[in-house]
DNA sequence: TATCCTTTGAAGCAA
DNA sequence: TTGCTTCAAAGGATA
């Protein structure tokens, strides 16, 4: 079991939480067929099946990571295919050509890379708040439904010759109900490893390090155009959950 | 250029 | 404990 930042398993928590009502059943049994089989191996075992080798709990190295194709055709039991995959290849050789950014790890600038910078500048760059301003921002583990998105969008992108995300994101919210619990399973146990992993690689991270960095402004907007004013437990506003989905072709949803 | 839209799930926080 | 809020991805639309 995965022990989370209550000292809770998962599982336990997920059992606590109350049923969602959009209708998806609890799936904490599945994950208890899941971890018995395939067991869920520890990062560091990840880590020897991928052939790479960095200490995990070293701060600085969370920043390279080889990206695979992304591929879920067939569903691994291991954390890697997309998110964080052979994590530390090329972590040990700055500048390593294999090594990309860890996707979880962006810029606070949100743009681009850092400039190297000449020695004798070194002096004024490492004041406190310029460090406070490079410093990286860690995303939070994308769940089972992030993870879900990530791999269909573009099937769907290809079938539908949509490219708006709303719209895609409303049909895949739709395919994600109609997925059997089996197959929302493999997402839900594959979320489950990713935020393992992220708990390894960032022990000290909190998903309360990233609030307000996204400056919104639609809540205001909502509660002005929503007569309740407040969106309910699932983040949608009443008025807009109330109405049924359209009924739509399986090979729409 | 920044934010919205739209989805679900995880986590944080106030009451 | 409950219920609400924020963020995670994505990219076209909008202010």
């Amino acid at each position: 079991m995965v022990p989370t930042g209550n000292g809770l398993t998962w599982t336990e928590r997920h059992n606590k939480a109350s049923q969602p009502s959009h209708g998806v059943p609890q799936l904490s049994p599945l994950y208890d067929h899941f971890s018995s089989p395939h067991p869920t191996p520890a990062p560091a075992d990840i880590s020897q099946k991928q052939g790479v080798h960095r200490p995990l709990q070293t701060p600085d190295l969370s920043g390279f990571y080889s990206l695979t194709s992304g591929s879920m055709g067939q569903l691994p039991h291991t954390v890697s295919w997309f998110t964080h995959p052979p994590l530390m290849l090329g972590s040990g050789v700055p500048g390593h050509p294999a090594a990309i950014p860890h996707p979880a790890i962006v810029p606070s600038s949100g743009k681009q890379e850092l400039q190297p910078y000449d020695r004798s500048l070194k002096a004024q760059a490492d004041s406190k708040a310029e460090k406070e301003a490079k410093k990286p921002t860690i995303k939070k583990p994308l769940n089972a439904f992030m993870l879900y998105m990530k791999e269909m969008r573009a099937k769907v992108i290809a079938e539908c010759t949509l490219k708006e995300s709303a719209a895609i994101n409303q049909i895949l919210g739709r395919r994600w109900h109609a997925l059997s619990r089996e197959e929302q399973a493999k997402y839900y146990e594959l979320a489950r490893k990713e935020r393992q992993l992220h708990m390894q690689l960032y022990p000290g991270w909190s998903a309360r390090d990233n609030y307000g960095k996204k400056k919104r402004r639609s809540r205001e907007k909502h509660q002005e155009s929503n007569s309740g004013g407040k969106r309910n437990a699932f983040g949608t506003y009443p008025e807009k959950a109330a109405a049924p989905a359209p009924f739509l072709p399986m090979t729409v949803l």
